[in-house]
DNA sequence: ATGATCCACAACCATATGGTAGTGGATTTT
DNA sequence: AAAATCCACTACCATATGGTTGTGGATCAT
């Protein structure tokens, strides 16, 4: 079976603890330990986090020395932005819709207003 | 606890059932039996992932004499792309300083031939 | 060399999920 | 009224995930 990319992406996505990581290593790569400090989490369950950031290719994993440096792949994310950008058309339609909705019942409650009840 | 909704989104989009489904509903609404055709899987099992796309917020369903009808709210798609976004920033920057190394490696290859090996 | 630090591996548990099969309730259709 | 259609509910199973504890291997500092 063809591996799932985009929904493995996704699946790791779906943690807080992942997305709190990612927010993280936005600002530029860090250590296991350094992940580890401010999560109130196990070393081992980071790692864990980490594991599977590594597995959605959303984070790259080198080792120096005793530490393993972790470091953001940018492509990961844009990939879900893409995917999202590709509903673009639908969501603006929608909402397109919407407002003409509420233009109408706005246009309705102002005949109302003219015409009495 | 809080509930996490930008991950239950996340979770119910790392199915590729779930996301095909998305894709049939951005084209207009549909029945729980008309998103079954397409998939070669039981009616159980599609009322299970409409129940996740529902529970997710992504979907809404109405009953109509003995049919349900799906609709997908655009919202929460935008919400991904919001998420996706405001990490641009730190992939663009990522993009240009590989650019700079591309160039910069360009120019030193052309360095080479000048000098020879 | 010894101890401390950083990390990975294994075993284990509870829960959620993807999937099946079976059944029964409404609603249409005939 | 009877049959067919659309759907939901339940029980059940295998697997993956979030989490723990325990341990051991490298590497750095003293």
């Amino acid at each position: 079976m063809v591996v799932d990319h985009l929904g493995t992406t996704f699946a790791a996505l779906s943690d807080p603890t992942r997305r709190a990581m990612i927010e993280r290593l936005s600002r530029g790569p860090a250590s296991v330990h350094g992940l580890t400090e401010p999560f109130a989490l196990s070393q081992q369950m980071i790692s864990k986090h980490i594991a599977y950031l590594v597995r959605a290719r959303i984070v790259i994993k080198t080792r120096r020395g005793r530490e393993s440096v972790c470091t953001l792949r940018p492509e990961a994310i844009k990939t879900v932005s893409d995917w999202a950008i590709s509903y673009r058309q639908f969501w603006e339609e929608s909402f397109d819709k919407l407002d003409a909705v509420v233009n109408r019942m706005k246009s309705e409650v102002s005949n109302d207003k003219k015409h009495g009840q």
